[in-house]
RNA sequence: CGCGGGGUAGAGCAGUUGGCAGCUCGCCAGGCCCAUAACCUGGAGGCCGUGGGUUCAAGUCCCACCCCCGCAA
């Protein structure tokens, strides 16, 4: 006898979490819900989320709900046979209440970060940005609120000085999915007694926009250094130079000797080059991509653009 | 066919009204020097994305295609 399941997840950051539970025998997934196939890329190509390719590899019965509050969702998702819970990771989507009341013990979600602080949807970018020193997985029961409920476990994990966002996401996305089993089967036994959360420390965090990647050359360098990392790979830091979009890859805050006071501008310094910040502090530029050209050397972009000092 | 930039030496780029294929860095050799990643001299390295077309002559003008990338999603 196993705990049938129904996974609602959509982004890379369920992927693990999904493929967990289908290799763990105590489950049985007999549904997945995720967002409907979206054109993707500059192609616009119509491309399926990567958790509906895995629940077709494993012929799972897959729901693409194109709204989540209607009736008919509603009544589609009542007509399946009654499972123990739902599983939600990385949907995508608010589930209203009624919903969340379907399954027998209610439904229980992945975030990632130590909740409650970085409620949203950028939890991850969030932690590096600030200059968090730790993060984590929480797994929690949902309820209307958004990364509201009460807490069943949380694993916690070292922000390392380089550590990029997308690093930092996969990491945690494998912590949740070793997590979840476990605390899953506990839960569904009675065997945990979910905490709440203390609201009154919560933090929040936005969806993110390629627009929040523009660097604002005012801040420290620090700060500056800290939101390429948390940005990269998703939604990526840029700036504007001679009217041109030039993404940051990498960076870091730097050594240098003296400065022109020009914030923002690109200086070179023996051969590397820099970009003064607001505090007074610069950064070394490591890699960069104008726009139209690939990802290149900060040397390249000097011996290019003839900025030789 | 969503909008746009690009493909020229190993890398990054320039190339005018069509008229000998260039610059910086790197690489190789030699020189200078106590020494050097610095400096000097010399050198190698090109199907100018692919295929057609116009022309006495095409990197350059015209047509088609391939590939890379930025925006948007």
């Amino acid at each position: 006898m196993s705990y049938k399941i129904i996974f609602f997840g959509t982004s890379d950051f369920s992927v693990p979490s999904l493929k967990a539970l289908l290799a763990d025998k105590r489950f049985e997934v007999v549904a997945v819900v995720t967002k409907p196939d979206a054109p993707i890329g500059r192609h616009q190509v119509i491309t399926p989320p990567p958790i509906k390719v895995i629940a077709q590899e494993n012929n799972v019965k897959v729901f693409q709900f194109e709204k989540i509050k209607t009736d008919e969702t509603f009544e589609a998702l009542s007509k399946l046979e009654s499972v123990d819970a739902y599983v939600v990771v990385s949907y995508g989507k608010i589930i209203p209440q009624r919903i969340l009341d379907l399954p027998k013990h209610g439904v229980i979600n992945v975030h990632g970060s130590l909740l409650p602080r970085w409620r949203g949807a950028s939890c991850v970018q969030a932690a590096i940005a600030t200059g968090d020193k730790k993060s984590g997985v929480t797994i929690m029961q949902m309820d209307a609120e958004m990364d509201h409920g009460n807490i069943l476990a949380q694993k916690e994990i070292t922000i390392t000085d380089t550590e990029t966002g997308g690093e930092l996401h996969d990491r945690l996305a494998e912590l949740g999915a070793t997590t979840l089993p476990d605390v899953l089967v506990d839960y569904l036994e009675n065997k945990i007694i979910s905490q709440p959360q203390n609201h009154e420390q919560a933090t929040y965090c936005k969806l993110l926009s390629r627009d929040e990647g523009k660097i604002d050359w005012s801040k420290s360098a620090a700060e500056i250094e800290h939101l390429v990392r948390a940005y990269n790979p998703w939604p990526g830091t840029w700036t504007e130079w001679e009217g041109k979009r030039v993404k940051i890859k990498k960076l870091k805050t730097g050594n240098w000797k003296e400065f022109k006071s020009d914030i923002g501008m690109p200086q070179t310094q023996e051969e590397k080059l820099f970009v003064m910040c607001g505090d007074g502090h610069a950064v070394e530029i490591l890699e960069l991509q104008p726009e139209g050209k690939r990802v290149m050397k900060s040397q390249e972009y000097i011996v290019g653009h003839k900025l030789i000092s």
